[in-house]
DNA sequence: CCATTAATTGACCACTGTTTAATTATATAA
DNA sequence: TTATATAATTAAACAGTGGTCAATTAATGG
């Protein structure tokens, strides 16, 4: 009554994968279930143990690439031409609306406390953060000390973590983020007429 | 094999509070378990569900009374002898030192996103804002208006939920504390010249 | 063709929150 | 006092969770 399936139709990481993916999108990483997955998948959900050690390396495979999608985000913006000023406020922005568009990312990348989970994610928030770091620090041509930082990076959380999984799209809330991003310019001391 | 206890011992909310109150402050609102509590009362745990409808009500039951010992601390603050701006930093401070001493409990307030837990907490996280943005509305002489005191909020916010139930103390982050609240107060266009 | 390996299953474990019929102590009424 | 009704408790059950593992079978290599 246990088999091997035939090999065109086996199963692989990105095919389980795939299907986390959309449970997770949409209900974030508590309300999916390993069941769910393989149920989804028409496999017994033991199969899934085979191609992952536990729920929490499953997510943070889905969630790792994001980690890089955020920094490539920021170097994008980083790279465009213009004034330091206005590209400080598109990353600050830009950050926002990363936090929007995937809130159950952010949610585990940030947001989730549960050691299975930051047992595999210790390196890239680090990465992630650091990079972001840096790009503020050059964009405000070394007036943003690290502290400062820290400190815009807990308030631009803060934003993103009260509204995560709320249903709300950035679109939504894109006055209030700007607002939001305006307020946080003038704690650096960088002052800016657009509100 | 089912009984009614002596009346003496008998059950009662208080009693089934005191238990939650201590496994919750140290475990937290997920990692503890309606077993657990009636494993440490001694009783089986279908008897808790006799005084609580279910788990999110036992837990509103422990978190309500925190509300207003928020607003407590804030209204102290606020009767206190001295400038308003060294009020308002006080406040601000205050929020997140309260937000440290009660992590279990910050956690129910403002971070969970459990449906059933929100149908429970639908008013009480309002009312303790309002009174937060009544205040600091004052203690800042009307330069903040409302816009700026829900980013000074979600930014607060972010601090707390960042470090959030990572056994991390107040003391331990007391510097860094009090660094964003300086840095906030700017962001309000309000100077302070302590660091 | 046979031995080995790789992939899958389903039964199982120990949990979780929640419901409910049965039971019994207590309070109330006759 | 006694019968009845109510209030409190229990154990069993339900449906779910993450996770493990021996057994099975397909594919592979020698």
């Amino acid at each position: 009554m246990a088999a091997r399936k035939a090999v065109e139709q086996e199963l692989t990481r990105e095919r389980i994968l795939d299907v986390a993916r959309e449970l997770f999108v949409t209900h974030g990483y508590r309300n999916v279930s390993m069941r769910q997955i393989a149920r989804e998948l028409g496999y017994s959900h033991g199969s899934i143990y085979y191609h992952f050690q536990n729920k929490a390396e499953l997510f943070y495979a889905l969630v790792r690439e994001y980690f890089s999608l955020l920094d490539k985000k920021l170097e994008t913006i980083m790279r465009k031409p213009g004034h330091s000023l206005e590209k400080l406020e598109e990353v600050l922005l830009g950050f926002i609306e990363f936090g929007f568009t995937h809130q159950s990312h952010y949610e585990i990348m940030f947001l989730i406390k549960d050691d299975e989970v930051n047992h595999y994610l210790c390196q890239e928030p680090t990465i992630s953060y650091n990079k972001f770091a840096d790009l503020v620090h050059k964009l405000s041509d070394g007036r943003a000390d690290s502290t400062k930082i820290w400190s815009l990076f807990l308030s631009l959380h803060g934003f993103v973590s009260h509204y995560c999984r709320s249903g709300q799209t950035f679109a939504d809330v894109e006055t209030m983020a700007k607002a939001h991003v305006g307020f946080l310019l003038k704690g650096l001391g960088l002052f800016f007429n657009n509100n």
